[in-house]
DNA sequence: TGAGAGATTGACTAATCAGTCGGTTTTAAA
DNA sequence: TTTAAAACCGACTGATTAGTCAATCTCTCA
């Protein structure tokens, strides 16, 4: 693993730990097993390596839900494998899912930010879609993915302190009821 | 206003503008008109004083909604009046709302603070009513409380970059079906 | 082989930080 | 009026911080 990489996992493990406050720089390096000075010669700034990092996993987890949805599908399936996907994704990995919710609330969001990843842009068009076809809530896109979001968000949380059931799939259609009713006509 | 409460609100501003990471306590007391040495009189640490405004501000969105609800409400009509007090509460207090999101959100915050709260406590109680009642789905209570806040908290943020609607009252009934209908049976 | 570019080091610094402390003023009750 | 506690001040400190820099190493390709 190339140290650009390992300075991302480390910071990751200690932002969700710790908050972006409580880690410094050189704990970051020293725990990534690196020299201080790497870090500034790949991330200029500390808030540079926050922003980067938060590129980095909205990427992923785009790669990641883009793979598991079929073309035939029908909206609410689409809809449900995206929910899915994100519930999963976060569960497994619950550094990412602790650094984006400290990231989305924290000073540094913006709407822009958020507008400008091609993750967001596919569920705005899927959200379009819907509303065309009388499926869906007639609301601007936009909100319906940002509540399709914080539900996801609100699941995985659930989730996390209810671990037996994670594996329970019937409960989790459940769950995504609730998601599904709050955005359906 | 006494030097506490002045530390108070102007903490508030500077973390919600600026988050935990980038306030130091001595620009609080600087910008609060007070010595450095009064703010850790009243607050022992920087994180009491986080921990204490956290505390403050739950009170007061408590005793607001409380006083909004009439004995003889259907439940719907409960649950729709503390929606709206929760929603109007935060569009009007920007600034706590903020806070409240970066703490709710960081490594400051758990379960059991959260539980700690009679406002939780009084959420959770009508909750439970409403499954009873065979009116919300059957899931635990505090999942569904966590979910209305959720809601609550995306429907602020979008009522607050679309203010023209936030004087439209139907338009916020029809932003209200989509948290009772996530919840509804 | 050699040259140039990028990767890497870690000691260094100037600034900033949370929290302390010795002393003064204000308040309120006795 | 006395007294003691609480409020208040601001200079101070030791630790920590983000970021720099001059030097060395490693890789690539001509």
């Amino acid at each position: 693993m190339d140290k650009r990489t390992k300075l991302m996992h480390t910071a990751k493990r200690l932002f969700s730990e710790h908050g972006f406050y409580g880690t410094a720089t050189a704990r970051i390096a020293k725990e990534a097993g690196v020299s201080n000075g790497i870090l500034f010669h790949y991330f200029p700034t500390k808030d540079e390596l926050i922003k980067a990092m938060y590129f980095d996993i909205k990427d992923r987890i785009f790669h990641y839900s883009l793979g598991q949805v079929y073309k035939g599908a029908t909206l609410k399936e689409s809809i449900y494998t995206l929910w899915l996907a994100a519930v999963e994704w976060n569960l497994e990995n619950p550094e990412d899912f602790d650094f984006m919710l400290q990231f989305e609330n924290s000073p540094y969001y913006s709407i822009e930010i958020e507008k400008s990843h091609k993750y967001v842009q596919m569920s705005v068009e899927l959200a379009e879609k819907g509303i065309e076809q009388n499926v869906f809530k007639h609301l601007t896109p936009l909100l319906l993915f940002q509540l399709m979001s914080s539900l996801v968000d609100t699941t995985v949380k659930f989730l996390r302190i209810n671990p037996e059931l994670q594996t329970d799939i019937e409960y989790k259609n459940r769950l995504f009821e609730i998601a599904w009713d709050a955005i359906k006509k």
